[in-house]
Order: structure tokens, then sequence, then C-alpha cells
DNA sequence: ACTGTATGCCAACAAGCGTTGACATCGACA
DNA sequence: TGTCGATGTCAACGCTTGTTGGCATACAGT
């Protein structure tokens, strides 16, 4: 009996309003750049309500930042096809939620936005990346990998906007990225022949 | 006769202490959090000097994200050790000189930083890539991946701080990313079989 | 020695920021 | 109907920011 009954509250329609302006305030400029004011006035409410529903700016934004990478379970994915699952889901994830866009802008200089960075991929992507069963010694390793050649694909495409990546087909991306992916995850760890 | 005599002024020992404070400040905070104050109490001066000197806040980053990548000429390097040439030659880049750092923290939020961030990798990458003579049909393409790996190691060990990433000893990295970089640059189109 | 220019510091400005508290209004429940 | 908490608006606060102009000092050329 700890949660009472959570009837549905009238604001709700405005909380949610904040965390949509939020989002797409921070995915477009960051968390410095991204004020209190322009997110209240996008969702066309007054800045104070935002400090009564979130705390601060800090609340508001780990809140707007909440997010779940929805892996796939990848023991059903037959072993050869992991790297283009991955790649695939990753871009599709990307294109459809704004969140991880916030993420990646606000990583750059706020602490705590690094931390969550840091917890997503090293918690979500590691757990996935362990329960196909690799060598538990070298899992972390391939999932920061995995992680680094995500990351780099996303900041040139949707935050720095270097030309070849932004005009890319994303199934080109897919066919070119998946083999890299592939190789951190099930290829030999290099240097022992 | 275009330059008059470039006489060393007194002055220049001030301009070069607020630049490398400002690289400090760029790199470390980012482009909004590194405030003119900031730098020139760093640089033990007053912050209007930062004004006379470069105009204005943007005028001090252009100055301060001036940066070579040093590419070596990849036309002498056997062709298939690119790929271990380009990672080991970004790690030092980038262990020894924070311009990069600084560049990558503000091009998330500044678009004057990620603008200068393309040029360096369409023009300097791109330039060096096309030279040692791959179709030039795809020379933007694989360069703007080589790019997506190089920023994604960049990113997840320098910005994110991502454990594994950190951790690593540059020997590894080279060992896993080299095969990366290689097949970005000399490998198949991937689709035509 | 005198003058003009380069170099530097100080004080202040206007604007924008996150944040706060007082007050109005609505809706449910007795 | 009267009461009380939830919801929302308004105005203001203290602070930091980039930027500016005025004034002192040091130096170089005559």
């Amino acid at each position: 009996m700890t949660d009472a009954a959570p009837r549905a509250r009238r604001s709700d329609a405005t909380r949610a309003a904040i965390l949509r302006a939020a989002r797409e305030r921070f995915a477009a400029d960051g968390y410095d750049r991204a004020t209190i004011r322009a997110i209240a006035a996008d969702a066309n409410i007054d800045p104070s309500m935002v400090m009564r529903y979130y705390g601060n700016k800090e609340g508001l934004f780990a809140a707007a930042a909440e997010f779940d990478l929805r892996l796939p379970e990848l023991a059903g994915v037959p072993t050869g096809r992991l790297g283009e699952v991955l790649v695939r889901h990753f871009l599709d994830r990307w294109e459809g939620d704004e969140t991880l866009a916030a993420l990646l802008r606000a990583a750059s200089t706020n602490p705590g936005a690094a931390e969550r960075m840091r917890a997503i991929f090293a918690d979500q992507l590691g757990a996935a990346v362990a329960r196909f069963g690799t060598d538990p010694a070298t899992t972390a390793r391939r999932a920061g990998l995995v992680a680094s050649q995500i990351l780099g694909l996303a900041f040139t495409r949707y935050i720095v906007g270097l030309p070849p990546m932004v005009d890319a087909e994303p199934a080109e991306l897919v066919a070119w990225v998946a083999p890299t992916l592939q190789r951190y995850l099930t290829g030999p760890v290099p240097g022992t022949p």
C-alpha cells in the first residue's frame, strides 16, 4: 500500500507540455542556452510553474532526460547479424525521439548529463551486450567501443551536421557501420594471435 | 609589400596568455560556461583587454579554435597500415593539445564551433583521404565515416568519460579501432557484391 | 624633454538568467 | 454554500553576463 491511487490530476497536461517543450529546447540549444523562460513560453505557461513542478533547472533536465534505449533482446538475434540489428535500432531510436539528442548536446557541458549518459551506455548497453554471452572480461570494453561508434555517428550526423553523414541514407549507414559493431561485439581481441 | 614588418609588440605576451587561458577554459567548460571574466582572471589581465584584442567572445573563440590536424602525408604510408597510422596520430594530437577538446565541447551548442568542426573534418581530413587515390565518388563518405569513429572515440573518452574508454591504453584503442578506419578507407563499398 | 600612441585598469551599463513569494482563480468536497 | 487545496499569473529579487568608455601609466620617436 505504498502508493496512493495515482488519480489523474488536472495538472498532468501542463506537466507533459513542459516536458515536451523542455526536450525540444534542450535538444536544440543544449543545457545552458535552453532557458526556463523559453521552455515555459513554448509550453504556454508561466516560468514559475516549471519551478513548482520540477524544483529547479537541474530537476527539469533530469526529468526530460529520462531515457530507455529499448534495446532489443540480443540473445534472440542470429549472432552474425548483431551489428546490423544494433545500428538500425539506434538510428530508429534517434530519429524518433529527441531525448537522446538533448542528452548528447547537454553532456558536453553539464556534468549531470554526462553522468546520465555514462549510466545509460554502461548499464543498458553493457547489460545487453553481456546477455548474449561473450567473455565477461571483455564485455565492458566491447560495449564501450560500440558506444564510441554509435555516439560518433550521432554526433557527426545530428549535432555537427557533417555533410556526408547527414546526406547518407539510413540503409547506407547501416551497411557501412554494421560490420564495425559486429567486430567490436564478436570479433577476436586484437593482439592475441 | 602587403605586410608591414611584423615587429614584436609588447602586447604579444598578453595576447598569447589570453589565448592559452581561453583554450583551457573552452576545453574544460564549453562555450557558454567559459566566461570572459574567468578567462581574463586566468590570464591575469582585465576583461576589457580581451575585448580590445579579440573584439568579442565569438572572435576570441574563433582565434582559440584555430586548428590544424597536422595529418601526415598518407600517400607515403603502406596502404594496409592507414588505419593504424590515423588512430595513433589522432590520439597523440588529442592528448597533446586541448584545442580539439575545446572545439568538441563547444560544437554541441555553438553554431560557429560546429561550422569550424565541419570545415576541419571536411577539408583537412577529406583532402588527406582524397590524396591517396580512392574512387573520388566515395572519398567524402569514407572521410565522414572515419570522422564519425574518431570523434566518437574522443567524445566517449574525453567528454563523457565512459569508463572502459577512459581506462583503455592508447595501444589497445589503436588495435581495436585501426581495422575500422582501414575498412572505411580502403574496404569495398558495402552492398556491391 | 616632449608628445603621441600603445597598453592596462576601473567602474558602470543594459540585458538576461534562475528563482521566489504574494496574490488571483478554479474545482472538489462537506 | 462555504472551505480548502490545487493550479495559475504577476512582479520582483539578486546575480552574472558581455560589453563599453573614461582615465591612468609606460614607452618610443623626435
